[in-house]
DNA sequence: GAGTAGAGATTGTTCAACAATCCATCAATC
DNA sequence: GATTGATGGATTGTTGAACAATCTCTACTC
């Protein structure tokens, strides 16, 4: 195993040169979505984009591909690519699948590396300090890596990737609803003990925790949704 | 209830009007692959095959984008689309998710609606009728098709995706080791039992027949990997 | 007010060209 | 003789323009 580090290049050489313009306008798009700055429902229109980012037609529709991939876009024929709204009952699946995948993280915790057990920890302690000082977008974004590690526990990168669009489709869901802190504070004390019942092995109660958890958190904004139309 | 044949044309006109060429040439080019004669690793030169298809070339690289997404292909940048090969690694993180997905189908069965159901033993008539008149291709299509049906008591349309894209890759693995019958032959009668079992809502015996299903496959399919290499 | 016709805007598709990158081949050096 | 470096051909990445198909909105007719 002398030569171990050249697998390590290979690995790190993958993240490098891999960036066509086309991904990285997706990347800038991303951002825009992700912050909230384009709102569930807009409209993207092709050509006001490539005079924006300066692009060719042809590249800024690829770039939308790869967004409609990841389902943070929707492509509607001869009408245009809108960012994705997510209706109550893709709501409701959303947590139906997070059930699956987030419990079966936490009933193979116990053969989880020790690593993917630190990132839970670390992401409990980021939404702490995001929470005490006050950035409840961080708070917001420490969340989502708190479930995204949970469902890492499984060690599958199939799983991994489900979960990262996901969660990346519960941030258009934040986002609809607006109000970052009311919603986020009450989970902050619930991830943590979620957390200690992980790391002291009890993972019967942690899944019960879990369930009820999801439960809370999808009639919350479920609730919120309804009231919303 | 009286216009419900109003809902199955809104359906049917989904799938009519809304094809791009982009779509009809995937349609194409998928066939070509589940039914083998494009082999994994098969590389796919963009202009060759838009002169066989006569379409340019952006559509085409529309087509293979549609067909990444499905994952029966890969884009290496500046190098070209490939017939995703799975690894080693990749079919037991294969078989891992499909654990998971499958595993849940079972234990929704009380809860599955009745057309769900009747797809599942539709499944395994179809599959032992191919078997009686020897035709062996559509035993593992009618497999794959019961495997879709278990996954799919969940009632998600998300877990219908999911699953249909990795019995997709399936479809992969038995094309690159060949030889439909000896693989599908002993698993019509499990099928079968696995059927009985959740008909009688025995979910607790199902599920554990399932998972020692799903563990023996893995370990021949992977067997019959090492030994390819 | 309902329905229709048409204009304007947007998207779908194609084409041709050039730039960037990869790949195989061959020459040069040690 | 094996490794390194350069060369050229082939393939992919990206661009801009053009035209066809479709949608959307407005204005008009009844």
């Amino acid at each position: 195993m002398a030569e171990s580090w050249l697998d390590e290049i290979a690995a790190a050489r993958h993240g490098l040169d891999r960036s066509s313009t086309a991904a990285r306008v997706a990347d800038l798009l991303r951002e825009q979505i992700t912050d909230g700055r384009l709102v569930p429902g807009a409209r993207l229109p092709e050509e006001d984009l490539c005079r924006a980012v300066k692009v060719s037609r042809n590249t800024m529709r690829e770039a939308f591909r790869l967004l409609v991939q990841e389902r943070l876009l929707v492509h509607e024929f001869n009408r245009g690519v809108f960012v994705r709204r997510v209706t109550a009952d893709g709501l409701a699946d959303l947590y139906r699948v997070r059930r699956i995948l987030e419990c079966e993280g936490v009933r193979c915790a116990p053969d989880a590396p020790r690593e993917a057990l630190a990132r839970l920890e670390a992401a409990v302690l980021d939404g702490e300090r995001a929470a005490a000082a006050g950035r409840w977008a961080d708070v917001g974004t420490a969340d989502i890596r708190f479930h995204q590690a949970l469902a890492a526990l499984v060690g599958s990168p199939r799983v991994d990737e489900m979960i990262r669009h996901l969660l990346a489709e519960m941030r258009l869901v934040f986002h609809e609803m607006g109000s970052p802190r009311e919603f986020h504070e009450p989970y902050l004390a619930r991830n943590r003990s979620l957390c200690e019942l992980i790391a002291r092995g009890d993972t019967a109660a942690a899944e019960r925790e879990l369930r009820s958890y999801l439960d809370d958190a999808e009639a919350q904004l479920t609730k919120a949704y309804r009231a919303a139309e």
